[in-house]
DNA sequence: TTGAAAGCGCTAACAA
DNA sequence: TTGTTAGCGCTTTCAA
């Protein structure tokens, strides 16, 4: 192993100076810092992460905390993890990954054996126990979602109110008369995180402002067969059903239920999904969709984590990200179509 | 923070007694183990993670390495996360996440700087520049995948070659005169993964090996309009078409296909997916699936990581996992359903 | 602008 | 069975 001792023998220092260098938090003559410099490349020096966090008390880890289990949802978290991981590294970060089954005894061992520097924690719930634990933890945290007391730990989550309004708008232009909400199955409480619950509530005050009935459907078991179960709701076309999915398999199952049935999602039912602009367009028939970018929470989660890390304390505290609102053919009238020069063949053959 | 030397002084040891504890290399008598865990629980002592790293040379961390970013079956890799994850907690150890493009130079660092104790590398292709820079960095190395020269690094895969037999086998059994299998996108070179091109061998073989006509059909694109362009090869029913797919998302689409074209797999068209239970059950149709059990995988690769950190040196080098067919919906006879006392309705409403 | 030296909190060899 | 002590490879203060 090449130890800076071996930089600063080779380049005729002493092994402070090669620590200097690399750190930058003292003055080094042009001369020397060229000859460490080299003396480095030589030897292909990599300083030891132990050494450097048992000196510095840095580790220059970061513990992100992920419910990689829950079913729901699966590939969401995806796109957090590579984004939290990318913006991690490009500050010289490295990620342990935490899994939440671990819980409160996950984030205490990180912290306390010193193996992190600082948590991401996402999924969090409006009363999450881990709350409790990070604020007596003390250490840098960010929170992705947004507890009902947040005790001072900063948050970034989705406007998830603002993403209900935008969605149900869009439904109401393109002419729905009555909301269908697809919510949580019945066995899942749907206040657990606030987004959800937000949403749901956007949701209805934009259709009650526009004086259109809403109703938040909860099928009656979890996967295909609760779809199913709710079909002959979603298959109403004659009250000018526009339907509403949180997640993009629930989108899909709508897609598909239509479809089969022969009904054409935006001519006859128009649908509006919450995710992922990539998903939304990947889709049997590209769905209209509510976009939060999980990417820029993902960043910005990651910035305010490094605020904190550099001594900051002028975070706001809460960090809302606007979603945004992309039309696509479950929303489009024919004439939409022509005008975005789209082919209407695929959405018209099933009417 | 709480370190040896405050247990050692509560417990009235010396601090190395303290150390000797805690790893049990050592005999200590039951009275002086009895009070140092007790000023441990009292102190809520936790070893420091760097001291222990640098003193001991052992981080007591993976380096897990995935392609997060690759779009394609984005939602497969999870399993292995969470299972890898938690096989490693069981063992005290914490997994860092390298994402696949930092390359080389991530593996480098990690090693180099003493981050990990030994590497996991996912996505492994068949000639994978990684395999170089893993054997000179010579940590203990696991590669789920198969590269054509492993160079004595150890591999865990599914044994791709029977999983495309066992598929094909079955399709046969249904009745199928003309295997389909849904390959690569037309850009993507499907040789690039080993068990891909041992699947689609496989299938083939086994196809020839009955006299039945196989064959791999490249979308032209990827995505929908891929699967849609391959619509009136898939919809020959009247050639006693059998489909196989090789991914879930092929599968739900093919699935689709045909649901909306008034088409039953099962009774009109067998199709077999290459996918795990869950998935295969949570499809629109549960579908006659060949598993590869990731979980399995992921343990069989974390078990030979430790043999290594072990010091062990009797590995077999390559373990293939074998594939487990599950017949479902898809493949099944209105007999095989009754007997199977499940309800026909689903499928046969399609027809 | 640089060097010497004292830790950081452990592990493990050596000594008793 | 236990204690003493010399590091592990850095960061950072103190001194020049």
């Amino acid at each position: 192993m090449v130890t800076s001792r071996d930089v600063a023998a080779l380049a005729g220092v002493s092994q402070s100076t090669v620590s200097y260098v690399m750190s930058g938090s003292r003055s080094i003559s042009r001369k020397t810092r060229a000859r460490v410099e080299e003396a480095m490349r030589q030897l292909g020096y990599q300083p030891n992460a132990s050494a450097r966090a048992l000196a510095g008390r840095r580790t220059h880890v970061l513990g992100l905390v992920v419910h990689v289990s829950a079913r729901t949802e699966l590939a969401g978290v995806l796109p957090f993890i590579e984004t939290i991981t990318a913006a991690a590294r490009e500050r010289e970060y490295d990620i342990v990954l935490v899994t939440a089954d671990e819980g409160r005894a996950g984030l205490e061992r990180l912290a306390r054996r010193g193996i992190v520097d600082a948590f991401i924690v996402m999924d969090v719930t409006r009363e999450d126990e881990r709350i409790d634990t990070l604020t007596t933890l003390a250490l840098p945290t960010v929170l992705i979602g947004r507890p009902d007391d947040s005790r001072g730990l900063h948050c970034v989550d989705v406007d998830g109110w603002r993403a209900g309004e935008l969605a149900v708008e869009e439904l109401i232009a393109a002419g729905t008369g009555k909301v269908i909400v697809i919510g949580e199955p019945a066995d899942v409480p749907d206040d657990r995180y606030r987004f959800i619950a937000d949403f749901e509530a956007g949701a209805c005050h934009q259709a009650e402002h526009a004086d259109v009935s809403a109703e938040v459907v909860h099928p009656p078991e979890p996967g295909w067969p609760g779809i199913l179960a709710t079909r002959d709701l979603l298959l109403s076309a004659h009250e000018r059903t526009g339907i509403l999915a949180r997640t993009p398999i629930a989108a899909e199952r709508v897609v598909q239920l239509l479809l089969e049935a022969g009904i054409a999602p935006a001519h006859d039912v128009p649908v509006v999904a919450m995710c992922e602009d990539d998903v939304a367009q990947e889709l049997r028939i590209p769905v209209t969709n509510v976009s939060a970018d999980s990417r820029q929470v993902a960043r910005r989660a990651v910035d305010a984590l490094f605020v904190q890390l550099r001594g900051g304390t002028d975070l706001p505290g809460l960090q809302l990200v606007a979603p945004t609102l992309t039309r696509r053919a479950t929303t489009m009238t024919s004439q939409d179509r022509g005008r975005a020069g789209l082919d209407a063949t695929e959405a018209s053959r099933h009417t």
